[in-house]
DNA sequence: AGCACGCCGACT
DNA sequence: GTCGGCGTGCTC
């Protein structure tokens, strides 16, 4: 009798025997869904083995209820992704498999195929065709416009009706049960090469054009490929070129990008270019069914392009031909919670996995990456230069705030640079990478400062709103008007966000478009591309904003960019926040003369001869790297070393504590790995639970692995009350 | 993670 | 005398 082995969405690092359903099962059934009992209720998993024996005693054997072959099985490359992330991050295959599939197919519901919208077509029937519009009550505006357009076009998609009126999916049915109008199924957009934009193509650089003459002829085989370019030297013209190529070969190409934000701008420029090329995109932004229809086009082949943020680097890709991952500094591939995978990596290993070429963009590529590069193990293409003729990188100034006076925040030096650029109608950019009003409300007269008491961190002041706001857990409460601590009303917002910069802003410059962006002005669907569109069509003189700001945007018109406030990053007890404040420092600059415009940025700092600095306005990302790089090799830090970390949360901190001291006096530390002493972690408290980890490193990454594994064995069975516990390998935040 | 079983404090 | 607190143990 087979045994399935069932992957369950359990925090145990085990799979789940079952016996078969009466209906039976075949060997075609690893990788498709099952509902099975477990303990008293019943869950979906996925089959992930076909055994012939279990090691489970034969009366606790269930019988499994249901196998779901609504949709072909996850093929044997998936499940080997699954497989590799749940040993390398060390988290249970069952949390693996499920956290990489759509919801849809999480439930225990079949799922349902319906066919794809995109590819229905309707018109009216014979009936339909003699009916009488103005038979249709007025007030039913869907079905007469939808009448009225099919007696114009004679057929019309899904999407052209739900252009129509929003209601329109609710007036076919009922036209359709008229028999007014009928469902044909339209022929897939037509995916051949030919169609392809060939005519009017961007001229290329040299440089553009001696990456693609270097990718293009190992366009077949496995290699982690750096494009380090410059802001603004058209590494999207290179994706395009080499998608192009794999597109005549009939081969997907996954982009991955780091936020939902840019990936409609990204799918416009990929569409405008490929027009008649499947492309869906997976974000967290879609509706499960929206996910689910990409999902399925991707898995069966038929999308060629998939764009998408980090989750969609588990998305099964028949005939996966490339992977890009833009932005490949970014942060946000991390997953910061439950399965903390980098997608960048996971990328890699999928490139590899399916011996196909893997791009990694960047014009600041992380250390981690760039040392790769450097040792020869990524191939390494620059984009030295910017695309459009006479762009040229931004010239960069420091204004030394130690004997240049600012009035709140701003020099005059900002002030004047600014007053210039309204008078040549050209726009600007002040960057200040704080929201809200200012970062944190003092009482005068006794020096409390408003807290969160769900978070280790100060409250900070929204003044708009009259409120004061955690920014950790989103904890909000009314602006006192006393301290509460000592009665005083000498209360005072203390320092700068983006709210206290724009009202300065606004009293400079009263006749002056200011918009600011920042996650709370954008927060409102859609309000980022509606303001967006507000700065492409020149209805804003000053942008003022946070890091938003700073991602792969082009604004054409905009010729100066003014940094505010950045020099508490420069001396940060995080090792990484000098390669951090640099990258979004570059990335800020390099919004600055894009379009042909002479670009200038002006940094205020009381640092002006800091090495970061002195890099910055140099355009010099190398030499800064390599200093970084020899600070990280003397200190022995990432990534001349491999780290991980033991996480606790507990409601009391000495109970995470004390957990992890468990954790690491039960285990012998072998050679070539050390393990630190527990501390709190850099928010100690968060959403009212306290935070601690164990840092756990070694030169040698098998070596780490191994312990990590043995180790987690017995965390796995180390009673642990009141604490959860996760290891996070290739940590980016302590 | 759920979910039940199980043994000790304040209530109809 | 019960209702319910959350500690401990199990899930094929």
């Amino acid at each position: 009798m087979p045994i399935l082995r069932v992957a369950l969405d359990v925090p145990l690092n085990i799979l789940f025997d079952y016996l078969p359903p009466d209906t039976g099962i075949t060997a075609q059934d690893i990788g498709v869904r099952a509902r099975v009992p477990f303990g008293r209720n019943t869950m979906t998993g996925v089959i992930v083995e076909i055994a012939t024996f279990s090691d489970v005693s034969p009366e606790k054997l269930k019988r499994a209820e249901h196998i779901f072959r609504d949709i072909p099985p996850l093929p044997p490359a998936s499940l080997d992704l699954f497989r590799f992330c749940s040993e390398y991050y060390h988290h249970p295959l069952g949390e693996v498999v499920m956290n990489g599939l759509p919801n849809r197919l999480r439930s225990s519901k079949p799922f349902v195929m319906r066919t794809s919208p995109n590819i229905l077509g309707y018109r009216l029937t014979a009936t339909g065709r003699e009916a009488d519009i103005s038979a249709i009550p007025h007030r039913s505006v869907a079905k007469r416009r939808l009448l009225k357009k099919l007696k114009e076009t004679s057929i019309m998609d899904s999407q052209e009706a739900k252009e129509l009126s929003k209601r329109a999916s609710l007036a076919l049915k009922e036209l359709l049960a008229l028999h007014w109008v009928e469902e044909i199924p339209l022929a897939l957009p037509s995916a051949s090469p030919s169609a392809h934009r060939t005519s009017s193509l961007p001229d290329l650089t040299a440089a553009q054009k001696n990456a693609i003459d270097v990718i293009a002829p190992r366009i077949t085989e496995f290699n982690t490929w750096l494009l380090h370019g410059v802001t603004g030297s058209g590494k999207t013209e290179v994706y395009l070129r080499l998608i192009s190529l794999r597109l005549q070969q009939a081969r997907q190409t996954l982009v991955l990008v780091p936020e939902i934000n840019l990936t409609p701008q990204l799918e416009a420029i990929f569409r405008a270019r490929f027009p008649s090329v499947r492309l869906v995109s997976l974000h967290s932004g879609l509706s499960p069914n929206e996910r689910m229809d990409s999902w399925l086009q991707a898995q069966q082949g038929d999308a060629e392009i998939i764009l998408g943020t980090r989750l969609a680097v588990f998305t099964p890709l028949p005939k996966l031909g490339l992977v890009i991952v833009d932005e490949e500094h970014d942060l946000s591939f991390k997953q910061q919670d439950g399965l903390r995978y980098s997608a960048r990596d996971v990328a890699i290993f999928r490139a590899k996995q399916a011996g196909v070429p893997i791009i990694l963009g960047s014009a600041t590529p992380s250390l981690e990456t760039y040392y790769n590069a450097v040792t020869g193990r990524y191939l390494q293409l620059q984009l030295p230069v910017r695309a459009v003729r006479n762009a040229t990188l931004p010239l960069i100034r420091c204004i030394d705030t130690r004997n240049t006076k600012t009035e709140e925040s701003v020099s005059a030096p900002v002030i004047t640079a600014l007053e210039k650029c309204l008078a040549l109608n050209q726009q600007s950019l002040v960057f200040i990478n704080r929201r809200g009003y200012a970062p944190v409300l003092l009482c005068r007269s006794c020096g409390w400062a408003a807290a969160c008491h769900r978070c280790a961190s100060r409250l900070v002041v929204h003044l708009r709103e009259k409120k004061l706001r955690c920014h950790h857990c989103g904890h909000q409460e009314p602006f006192p008007s006393l301290c509460p601590e000592c009665g005083n009303q000498d209360i005072a917002p203390f320092g700068h966000g983006t709210q206290r910069v724009e009202a300065t802003l606004a009293q400079h410059f009263p006749n002056a478009r200011i918009m600011r962006i920042d996650r709370d002005s954008t927060a409102r669907k859609d309000a980022w591309q509606q303001m967006l569109k507000d700065i492409q069509e020149q209805r804003v003189d000053i942008l003022v904003g946070t890091q938003i700001l700073a991602k792969g945007h082009d604004f054409q018109n905009l010729s100066l960019v003014t940094i505010l406030n950045s020099d508490a990053s420069l001396f940060s007890t995080d090792f990484r926040a000098s390669e951090r404040l640099f990258a979004q420092l570059m990335q800020v600059a390099g919004r600055a003369g894009r379009g042909g415009i002479p670009g200038e940025v002006l940094i205020q700092t009381e640092f002006p001869d800091h090495p970061l600095y002195y890099a910055l306005r140099q355009h010099d990302y190398d030499s800064l790297a390599q200093t970084l790089l020899e600070e990280r090799r003397t200190a022995g830090f990432p990534p001349f070393i491999y780290q991980a970390l033991l996480r606790a949360d507990a409601p009391k901190l000495a109970d995470a504590l004390s957990f992890l001291a468990t954790a690491s006096a039960m285990v012998k530390v072998p050679q070539q790995v050390e393990v630190f002493d527990p501390v709190p972690a850099q928010l100690a408290r968060l959403k009212g639970t306290e935070r601690a980890y164990l840092l756990v490193q070694s030169k040698s990454r098998k070596k780490l692995q191994e312990f990590l594994g043995a180790w987690r064995a017995k965390l796995d069975v180390l009673p642990n009350r009141k604490v959860r516990w996760t290891l996070d390998v290739d940590p980016l935040e302590f």
